[in-house]
Formats: C-alpha cells, structure tokens, sequence
DNA sequence: CAGTGGTCTAGACCACTTG
DNA sequence: AAGTGGTCTAGACCACTGA
C-alpha cells in the first residue's frame, strides 16, 4: 500500500471518508503526502521507525525533491514525523490527524466519533454591533451583526452552549435556517461562506445563568470555553463564537513544534475587577460576546 | 523598517529578545519573515491589509521567489496572514506570536508576562515504568522512569501543579537538580536536552486531595488541564506531563487553518464512571501519571 | 566519510481573482 | 486580460548525523 508508482493512477473512483486532511488529492504533494500518511497510520514504518528518505521517495513517486518536501511538510505539520538534518525522518506517532472541517464543525466531529448531533437556535437578534463586535468582526462604526444563542447535544443531551456573533451578511443567513437544522456549517458552505483560518482561546468559566438553565447544570458549575474567531480565504471575519462545554464531553489536541508554532499559553482573560472592557485597545480577544 | 536591501547586514551584534519564533535569524527567509512580521506586528499593513506581491518581495530582499515564499508559510503558519491563489496575501491579525521556548517553559512564559516564576519540586521518585507509562515513553519492559510531582506559582502563589513523567536518562538530570530551582527547562537545555515537538490536551479537571492541598483550594474545584508528550529531535520522548492551573491564571491560544491543522477536537478521556484506568489498551493519551 | 535533510536559485506553467 | 499565488522541476551547495 506503499505504492505510488510512476505514472499514478488516473482511476478516481474510490470511496468516501478517504483523505485524512482534506477532500480528495488533487495535486501530486497531497496524493504522496496522503500515501505516507495511510502508511505511517497502518504502522507500516512503526513508532519511531524512519521513513525513506527524500531521494528515494522522488523516485518512487517519480517527482521531483520539491514536490516530496513539500508533502513531508504536511506530514511534519500534522505532528505525524520529526524532521532534522543529517538523519531521516522519523515517526512521532499514528494519532489520525482532524480535518479542519471537523475542527469547525461540532455535527461533523459529533459524526466522526459516531454520536448523534443535535442543535437548537434559542435565539437570533440583530443590533447595532458594540464596540468590541466592531473589532473582533473589522466592521464600520455604522455595521449591524446578529447574535445567536444555541444549544448543541450529543444523543439529546445537551453539552454545549454557543454564543455566535455573526457579520450582517453571513447572519442573515443563519437568521433564515430552520432553527433546528443541524449543522450550520454545512448549508453556510452550501451558500458560500467558506471558513479558511480559525484562532481559538481555550479556557474555564463558571456557568452563569443561562448556561445552567439550558444545559441542565448548576449556576458556577465549570465549563470548559472555546471562544473562536474565524475567517474566510479572503480574510474577512465571518463569526466569532463563545462555546462552553459540559466537562468530561470533549477535550482538545493540539501539536506545537519548534518548526511551526500555533499554540500559544496566554494570560487569563483580563477582566480584573473593577475594568471590564474597551478601555485597553488593540487587546486580542477578550470579552465574551453579548448574549 | 521594511528594508533589508540586496546586501544583508553581516552585523550581528543585536540586542537580546528579537526575533519572535526563534533567536536570531541565521538564514536568509528567516529574516525575511522576521522582518515582513515586524512589519506586520508595527500595522504596517494595516488589519486585512495587502501584502507585496511574492516577486515585488523577491525583488526587495534580492533573494528567489522560492525564499520569500518560505518566509511566508511561516507568517502563515502563524496566523499573521492568508494565502490564496489571485490575490495578495492578507494581513489576518497581528498578536503576536509566541515563540516554542515559551510555550514550554512556565518560567520563560511567566517572564514575558512579567510575572515572577517559582516552582519546588515536592517529590521525585524512581519507579519501574507501568504500562501506560511505557507506551508514552516508547520503554522497554524492565525499563524505569522517574515520578515528580512539583508546585509552581507566580509570585510566589501557587497556580499550578506539575506530575511529570521522565524516562532514566532525563530523570536523574532532574532528581539532581536542586528542588528550588526555577526553570528545568533551562537546566536541561543547558545539558543537551532539547524539545522539538510535543502534543497537547487540553481539557477540565476536578482537583484531588492532593492538587486542593498544595494549590490552596478546595477538592471538587475545577482546574484547566495540559497533558502534553515531548520528543526530542530524534523523536525520543522526552517527558509526559500532567499540568493542572488554577482557573483565571491561564488560557491557550492556537491557530487552525485549512491548510496546516494542529488543532482537534477529541472525546473527553474515556474515564467512564466505574472503570477509571488502564483497562482500554491503545488509546492514545489517557490516563494522568501516577503520583 | 557517506548519507541525508535544509536552504536557495531560476524558470515554467497553471488556477484563480479582480477590474 | 493582467496580476498573483500554487505547483512542479532540476540542480547546486551546505550543515549535520552517525557509522
């Protein structure tokens, strides 16, 4: 299963849930980085064993140096194989990376590890966005946004809360959804709005009111918080989210290298008592969205 | 600030904490991404700003296209900037990033807060490595590991409490070090051994006897939890860690894009009431290392 | 010292965005 | 249609690892 050959196959046919990252390779880098990949999950290298190296791949895929590097890039990225000179690559581990759809999407995610996703819009209001909206979403002094509240759960049971500001134009589209459609992500993507860069803030809150009515908890029951703001290819700001999640229903993972560092430790949000807001500009992602 | 003209100063006489991933830049797209990053980080470009083109870069810094492409897979991995085909790359945000050494080391991460680090090592004992411990640390069978348990805090608070699991050779550095001493990380860099990538997870814990007693709180209280596996360069696990922080101290940040994941979302531990350790073989990281 | 990955170049063609 | 980033090639030299 290691075989690329050189011509390649042209046959496309293949079934769905196939590449790990993305849809179907298109270009010769994520058809060989898609190969290495099933490999090194099936074990074929084992943990801590060394890949061919780089020469040898070229000739085996029949590419170029540059094209091998650029798929053991991904590879590299994905936390999957070390890196260094003077020796091959080696593997770090076979823990199946997340496609990035996945990442978004809590019905896609809820899916893949075989639960039922649900989700239910308790309410969608459109308002003049306040000052930290019109930061977080780069929107003119003027802009408007519309603010969700939903409840997502897995089997019927609810495990999270989302509080989601939306820009104008990409609000009034989830303004018009049923409000029990289950994934938002998905009829978003069917109309366009596509999701390229996410930044996340992962922390702990106590569950105030509401979150405790709707998630059957206690008021200052723990929560675990992923405030998200997310772009589209073009850069423009599309949500920017508060999830809370019911402790012992999710965790995250994350891979940080000394190559490429996206993990950040950052101080606790500084709400210090007595300022709670605006004064301080330019301040990254702090106040929690409206509710 | 944008000039690095045709020629490259060879002074290297700079100051100290320059460069944001990495010390000092030694190859030339290196400093061709330091210095489109300060660019970046100094609004040169404005938030959703356009970058120069890649050849009008290329042309600037006298080097290939190839270079400057290089650099800017590393503003992009760090979710400073887009990229797509047709248009300039974008400028998506401009915190900045922290660098690996950071991220690792409680004491480096708390001096860039300007905060002030300490930890006590409360004990460090050498045990036959169980199971789970052997499958972190890749062991052998009769292999041993060294336990700690150890407090840290921010001026002199307790925040957070560390159990980290060592193979032989890293332990003993460690047992031989005072238990006062601030930053191991340091130390250890100091005796060869360096981190090159770990894995993290994050998600919610209830403190034990043990957490509530040396971080001053209550059993039952929720603590943010980091598991985290290193290896060094060669893929070698370095250590396996148990971090738990004090709510309000600490929050994670991370960059997700759809074209380098790091980020997951995974079902919570399978610590299902009733079984609570060891019995699931091969999943991936459960269990907290022993005391 | 041989093998291997890291850096850099120069050029080509293509896919896509925007006016 | 022009501009721009994405993919790919072929080759060169260097820095490092490990026997």
């Amino acid at each position: 299963m290691v075989n690329g050959a050189t011509a390649g196959d042209t046959a496309e046919g293949g079934a769905g849930a196939g590449g790990a990252t993305a849809g179907r390779p298109r270009t010769m880098y994520q058809r060989v980085a898609a190969d290495l990949r099933q490999a090194i999950t099936d074990g074929a290298y084992g943990s801590g064993g060394r890949l061919p190296a780089e020469g040898d791949l070229a000739r085996r895929y029949g590419v170029s140096r540059g094209t091998v590097r650029q798929a053991l890039a991904v590879l590299r990225a994905e936390g999957l194989v070390t890196s260094r000179r003077g020796t091959r690559r080696v593997v770090l581990g076979s823990e199946g990376t997340q496609s990035f759809g996945e990442l978004l999407s809590f019905t896609r995610w809820a899916r893949s590890i075989d639960e039922e996703p649900g989700g239910r819009v308790v309410s969608i209001e459109r308002h003049p966005a306040d000052a930290t909206e019109r930061e977080q979403l780069r929107l003119d002094p003027w802009a408007t946004v519309y603010r969700m509240l939903r409840v997502r759960t897995l089997s019927g049971r609810p495990v999270m809360i989302e509080r989601t500001v939306y820009p104008e134009s990409v609000g009034a589209l989830v303004a018009a959804l049923d409000p029990d459609t289950v994934s938002h992500t998905v009829r978003l993507e069917e109309q366009g709005v596509m999701i390229a860069d996410a930044h996340h803030t992962i922390d702990l809150v106590r569950a105030d009111a509401d979150d405790a009515r709707l998630l059957g908890c206690r008021p200052g029951d723990p929560l675990l918080r992923e405030r998200r703001r997310s772009t589209d290819p073009a850069g423009a700001p599309i949500e920017w989210s508060d999830d809370r999640y019911v402790p012992g229903t999710m965790a995250f993972t994350v891979h940080s290298s000394a190559a490429t560092g996206s993990l950040a430790r950052r101080r606790a949000t500084p709400e210090e008592p007595g300022q709670d807001a605006d004064a301080s500009p330019g301040q990254g992602q702090d106040p929690p969205p409206a509710r």
